[in-house]
RNA sequence: GGGCUCGUGGCUUAGCCAGGAUAUAGCGCUGGCCUUCUAAGCCAGACGCCUCGGGUUCGAAUCCCGACGGGCCCGCCA
């Protein structure tokens, strides 16, 4: 409970009191932070108008005749039919450093709920290195569960591997039958037509991408080679151990490029599930039985199995959503049920993480879990696609930028800012600090905007170290470290008579707002609010760096340096919600 | 053809779900500020028919209908 709410609290039972006192039966009125600057709750007064008989303005001048300052009100006051209140600043101050004093890093920290909850990310195939157009998925997914596990819930995070399908099998065709020669000559011919030089990435993932691009041509030129995967594909099916060996032997090679990118950009996810896990255990099996017990159910000529979803909202030509092939195997969203099945039986909420692509499926998944009898669904979160100035990112044709590339461009670009300026520094230390800028600076960039909303790729943008950025938070970290770290000890002083500069209350009000954009971020799913809150927070911190002096201040030094202390505690915690470090110095 | 989604200064973007005061911020642009706690910073300024047309309302960037423009989807693929 901040301090705002109780201030909250307080205004709308003095509103209720003078509506009485005017004679109002309807007592119901909303309460809203002010979009004025100079003011800090306020309540509008048109819908009153009716029933009041009377002007706005009118009502809202009577209203605030009739309620006094008291308490935490400080102020109040009537403007174009608006009844406005303001906050005892003293009070802010006060309750907000203290309550950041005594928590800590807990400041902002919701209640324990004991609600289980699972975010699903990333899940891309392992058949080639994350690109920057799916990099969306993992870094908004780990913020994410990094959100909600700040509004105190148990979080957990997992990637489903879809080592089941054409595409691995012919990928594991590749790594097993492409002779080097052959890869040696496709990755000279990617070098020459499209310009990228794969051989100097000593990375799994990446290293296994010529063997895929072998495997597709030669499957298209050579029926035998064709034949062979067809053969490949069907041992799988039919359960034939050595080819699921094989296969899933090839996706972990895959993985270990994959966790390793991810784990580049603070990345970790707790559990990685098995497609293939679903065939092997029956569960894909019984969900198949289950379905076809219910009264939506069919069976095509051929013999393949569907739910017909037209009654579940599914629009289009057709409804049918198809859960066997007609040979009797599953599909890849049959399994994807077993998973969801086997999901809640770990957790109470569930939030995928998905590609706007996947709406149409994630509906379709949803309406079949409905049939099978689930009370619970999962809550998926889209984002819209990456693109590049020159089109639509593709892997095959060779228009595509590697997270791989960005982070190795980001961290380099971050190096040459801080050898400009650091000439003091040593070796090492300038390039653990080059390393979490230029992430930093990545991840920012990527959950700014709300994910619903296309983004075109910008090498520019994405290495934007000012302004609207991840490093311009970091810096105002690295500033208020250095600040602490010359000061040496003292003695913390809350006492809000020496913190009444304009920036020192603009600084406490923002740090008073923290909780709510908790909240916001995590129980709302709306990511994008904590860079935005970060940037609020960087920004007053940095106009209160400019206005005031906190070192030499005199009698007002302790009071200043706890502001810094607690800034810095709170951007830490928001930087740790954004999986960027925090760096001390930079 | 049908469905979903996005459209806010030159560019990027918040606000839209729960309609209210002068529409948020950044990049870029113009002009100032380092003998003083890190200038990856601060201050000042210019730049907006919130895609267009209707409707609902005392009031619309926000809700409804329609158009236009971009994206995504409509497999016995994954």
């Amino acid at each position: 409970m901040s301090i705002m709410d109780d201030f909250e609290k307080e205004v709308s039972a003095a509103v209720a009191e003078a509506l009485k006192g005017m004679g109002a039966r309807e007592t119901k009125f909303p309460v809203e932070r002010s979009s004025v600057e100079t003011v800090d709750l306020a309540v509008p007064c048109f819908s009153m108008a009716k029933a009041l008989r009377k002007a706005p303005q009118a009502i809202a001048e009577e209203l605030a005749s009739a309620i006094s300052p008291s308490g935490l009100i400080s102020a109040v006051s009537s403007a174009n039919g608006f009844l406005n209140f303001n906050i005892d600043p003293a009070a802010l101050v006060k309750g907000t450093l203290d309550e950041i004093c005594s928590r800590g890093s807990e400041y902002g920290s919701l209640p324990k709920t004991g609600i289980r909850v699972n975010v699903e990310h990333t899940s891309t195939n392992p058949t080639g290195p994350i690109h920057v157009g799916r990099a969306r998925n993992p870094i908004i997914g780990d913020t994410l569960a990094r959100c909600l596990k700040k509004c105190g819930h148990e979080v957990s995070t997992e990637y489903y591997v879809n080592d089941v399908g054409k595409q691995v099998v012919v990928l594991t065709w590749g790594v097993e039958n492409a002779t080097p020669e052959e890869v040696a000559a496709e990755i000279e011919e990617h070098a020459r037509t499209i310009g990228q030089n794969e051989k100097e990435r000593d990375k799994t993932d990446h290293r296994l991408v010529a063997n895929y691009r072998v495997a597709n041509k030669k499957m298209e030129a050579d029926p035998a080679v064709q034949e062979q995967i067809t053969a490949m594909l069907r041992g799988f099916e039919a359960g034939d151990q050595k080819v699921i060996d094989t296969v899933r032997h090839t996706a972990e090679i895959m993985l270990d490029g994959l966790r390793e990118t991810l784990s580049n950009i603070n990345v970790t996810l707790d559990r990685y599930t098995w497609e293939s896990g679903y065939i092997a255990d029956g569960s894909a099996k019984r969900v198949v039985e289950k379905l076809k017990a219910s009264k939506y159910a069919g069976t095509t000529d051929d013999g393949a199995c569907y739910v017909d979803l037209k009654d579940f909202g599914v629009q289009g030509k057709n409804t049918k959503f198809t859960f066997t092939r007609s040979d009797g195997t599953t599909l890849y969203t049959t399994r994807d049920l077993a998973y969801h099945l086997d999901k809640f039986s770990r957790a109470d909420r569930l939030i995928d993480v998905l590609g706007e692509d996947q709406k149409l499926g994630s509906k379709q998944l949803c309406s079949a879990l409905e049939i099978l009898g689930s009370e619970r669904m999962p809550e998926p979160l889209f984002y819209a696609f990456v693109s590049l100035p020159e089109g639509k990112m593709s892997t095959r044709k060779g228009v595509v930028v590697y997270l791989d590339d960005l982070i190795d461009e980001s961290v380099a670009r971050a190096y040459a800012e801080i050898s400009k300026r650091r000439s003091d520094m040593p070796e090492d230390r300038m390039r653990e600090i080059a390393r979490i800028v230029g992430v930093g600076a990545i991840r920012y960039n990527i959950v700014r905007v709300q994910p619903e909303k296309q983004f075109v790729f910008k090498w520019e943008d994405a290495l934007n170290f000012d302004g609207n950025s991840g490093p311009y938070l970091q810096y105002v970290h690295a500033r208020a470290c250095s600040m602490l770290r010359k000061a040496g000890e003292f003695e913390r002083d809350t006492d809000p008579s020496k913190l009444t500069d304009e920036s020192e209350l603009k600084l406490a009000k923002v740090l008073s707002e923290y909780e709510s954009v908790v909240r916001a971020a995590g129980d709302e799913k709306k990511v994008h609010l904590m860079p935005a809150y970060g940037h609020d927070l960087a920004s007053a911190f940095n106009q209160f760096y400019a206005s005031v002096s906190v070192l030499d201040a005199g009698s007002r030094r302790n009071a200043r340096l706890t502001l810094v202390e607690c800034a810095k505690v709170v951007l830490a915690d928001v930087l740790g919600c954004l999986g960027m470090g925090a760096p001390e110095e930079m």
